[in-house]
DNA sequence: ACCTCACATCAATTTTTTTTGATATGACTA
DNA sequence: TAGTCATATCAAAAAAAATTGATGTGAGGT
């Protein structure tokens, strides 16, 4: 079973790596197709291959099909659920305080 | 040499790992002293010491020293900055277009 | 000054991640 | 339908990260 820890330690894989964050940069430009991405990153195919599985289950990138060609794309759902993400996991929750109110 | 990809890395790394995910957790409701962490997570003395000076190093989280304790905090301005960049990465830009002007 | 406590650092080991080269798969093409 | 191309998957090797136990360090207490 996946932990919740598990679970979002997974969506922030794609950020830990220098060449996932190459990836994601080239990404931003627009969609691009795998071949492209291995010319640009001076990266084997199946390492490459390795980075889109972890960018895509971390729910960042999203992957379309076309014929022989595998096209990649950042995900504007999944990059705003890790933005979410991130805000609340690094935001202070208010704790129950001893109650200060003089007249109890 | 570090590059601009290495230091954001290094950003994320607090957040791609489930033990550190849990630090976290329990700094959110505030300080906490490192005896505190390795109480309440199952972890070694120095397994916890590992862990802390990674989420340092990423800028979320800070220490205060107060005699033989150290303790340990979420650091705002590394939060803000970690969810700046965050935004930054992951936020397609506009490409110049060939000119679609009709009159060109 | 010595002892103890809290934590950092180190070196060795274990575990996980990444790379590499080989092979599999599935779509187009002749 | 045989061949080729793009990519995924696999297994082995290499590299990096995490854990462990031992030792170092510096603050307080006696």
């Amino acid at each position: 079973m996946e932990t919740e820890y598990q679970k979002n330690a997974k969506v922030f894989k794609a950020f830990c790596d220098e060449k996932r964050l190459a990836i994601l940069e080239l990404l931003r430009s627009g969609e691009k197709c795998a071949c492209v991405l291995i010319d640009k990153l001076n990266i084997g195919q199946s390492s490459l291959s390795y980075h889109m599985k972890i960018l895509c289950e971390s729910g960042i990138v999203e992957s379309r099909q076309e014929g022989k060609w595998t096209h990649y794309h950042i995900s504007e759902s999944g990059s705003k659920y890790a933005i979410e993400l991130l805000k609340r996991i690094t935001t202070p929750y208010a704790v129950q305080q001893p109650n200060q109110c003089l007249i109890n």
